[in-house]
DNA sequence: CTGAAAGCGCTTACAG
DNA sequence: CTGAAAGCGCTTACAG
């Protein structure tokens, strides 16, 4: 590798004259900036980034905190932090945690030794704190961490309310609610949303946790319909849990959605590869990360921000597994 | 940020100590040694990884180009990358090419500055050729960009042929071919491994060429199919393609498998997701990536390799949108 | 306008 | 066994 020392011998100036013309910044006479710019051509110089991170402090590098990189919503929150990221001259280091707090450590600590200039946390186990403390800039996704820390969510609670009102529209009389993790922000809001709306509507329903995982959700309402075949509408935390839900009414032969609607939650691109293709709360996915990796570079540019709660609009997307829909 | 000269005072010795107790060689007494662990331990001191690489220009880091990790393959391939990247003690940059010569040549300038360890390509235009004049190690995965580059890939040609055999077999007469992009890899071989069993069983076929998008696939077996009545069976170059054939298929109401039978190719995860679930040629995608990291991991540590080429075998997974198999 | 020097935080010969 | 010093490749006051 050619340094800045085989430059200036090069261009017969000091190093810092080439580091003025490299920054752009202080004083240097047209004849050595030419010379200057010959020699980085002809030598094909590229400045050293790492040097340049130990004396600033800033490596150009963000950290992305997500559970796990396979799970679907998440690919494509990471293409829009990533497109972002380009754009403003930012390099995205991906870690999966798996909602372990042992790997959450890990990596914060390690992306710290690098100087990474921001964290955007999609991943949270509740029981790290020390994000407050940590003196880096971070901004929480799809999660809340505190109140001190910028937040871009949906609207999780309104949008399992729509959720909910389309199955009872339809004419849902028994209404399943498939509840991801307990203590997992989300899931706990699309909870309460469901159960707001069935309560007031005075509407039979039940609730049942499951992780990420279809088979999960298949296997759990394969034992719900089973348990309760009057069943006519399931409304899931996420569209995974949903092509699952979708997979054990085919086994138990329930037509969708004459015998049973459903409803997901998230958009995910794949909702729609699915026959019939599924009624879902459509989560601004994109927009979130965009967001996200926005704030992120204002905090890490000091600027200051307006708002530190961002609540983006979920809308209902009626499909095949509704009746309001098309196929 | 406490440095190592703050422990060094702490604990009243100099840097050197401290950096050989932080390295565990070189000679060290047992007190200085237990001055500075203690030392660490109070200041709560992290050394800084940005010093080090700037000495040993090794960084800890991977960069991982992939086209777009919105397409459900890489997400699969990005977590064992990052799986075993994190055992080993590595830390993945996430890069987006959208297979674009600029973007790509942007990332690898940009990581090699920041003197990132190694590259994992699961993305190439085919026109960046300089990655043998890198001097940077490097991995090709599920595309070959050089002989002198270790290569990991499925067994695209054989694959392809066992589908369309499996097509024939279950008693298909006019089979069309969704082909990926002409020049990419995987794409060309699959096509290759098609023809190669429809001419030699001298069975009816049509070729269409499509991208990556589920739209597009759509579009193009609606017009198939309006075109072909009679086609009777459809092998695409991957499973979004296969269910962008599915919901054509459901549009124009032809019956699955009954009428019409797909098989797709990769073995994504959401496959298994659709109903029918999909039949499709299995890609080892997790050990995939698995071993392209393992790959690299030798390359950079200077460890020779017995084999610079890698196919790994494909497997038939027979379900429900073909006759052999379940629901 | 330009260069010598100190410094970013670490590591490793080199003397002792 | 230990410390002073040079060096990794850059940047920026400070003199001139």
């Amino acid at each position: 590798m050619t340094t800045i020392k085989d430059v200036a011998k090069y261009a017969k100036v000091s190093v810092a004259t080439v580091s003025r013309v490299l920054n752009q910044k202080g004083y240097v006479s047209k004849e050595a900036e030419q010379a200057v710019k010959t020699a980085i051509e002809t030598l094909n110089y590229k400045p050293n980034a790492v040097a340049r991170t130990l004396y600033h402090k800033t490596s150009g590098m963000i950290g992305l905190l997500v559970p796990d990189i396979a799970n679907p919503f998440f690919p494509e929150l990471a293409r829009a932090i990533e497109d972002v990221a380009l754009k403003k001259g930012y390099t995205v280091v991906l870690c999966n945690t798996d909602n372990e707090l042992k790997k959450e450590q890990h990596y914060v600590h390690a992306l710290q030794q690098k100087y990474v200039d921001g964290l955007i946390l999609a991943t949270g186990t509740g029981t790290y704190e020390h994000y407050e403390t940590l003196d880096l800039p971070v901004v929480a996704l799809d999660r809340f961490v505190s109140a001190n820390i910028p937040t871009v969510v949906s609207e999780n609670k309104n949008g399992a309310k729509a959720a909910t009102e389309h199955l009872i529209e339809q004419g849902c009389a028994f209404i399943a609610h498939l509840r991801g993790p307990k203590g997992l922000n989300p899931a706990d809001e699309r909870y309460e949303g469901f159960k707001e709306v069935v309560e007031a509507n005075g509407i039979a329903h039940i609730i049942v946790e499951t992780g990420f995982q279809i088979e999960q959700a298949e296997e759990a309402v394969r034992a719900l319909l089973e348990k309760h075949p009057t069943i006519d509408g399931i409304f899931t935390s996420s569209d995974v849990a949903a092509a699952g839900a979708m997979k054990a009414a085919h086994t138990l032969k329930r037509s969708i959605p004459e015998d049973l609607q459903i409803v997901g939650f998230d958009g995910i691109l794949f909702g729609n590869m699915l026959v019939p293709s599924l009624t879902t709360v459509q989560q601004p996915i994109y927009e979130m990360g965009e967001l996200a990796i926005q704030l992120l570079v204002q905090l890490i540019e000091k600027r200051s921000l307006q708002s530190y709660w961002h609540e983006l609009p979920t809308t209902l997307t009626i499909r095949g597994t509704t009746k309001g829909g098309g196929a």
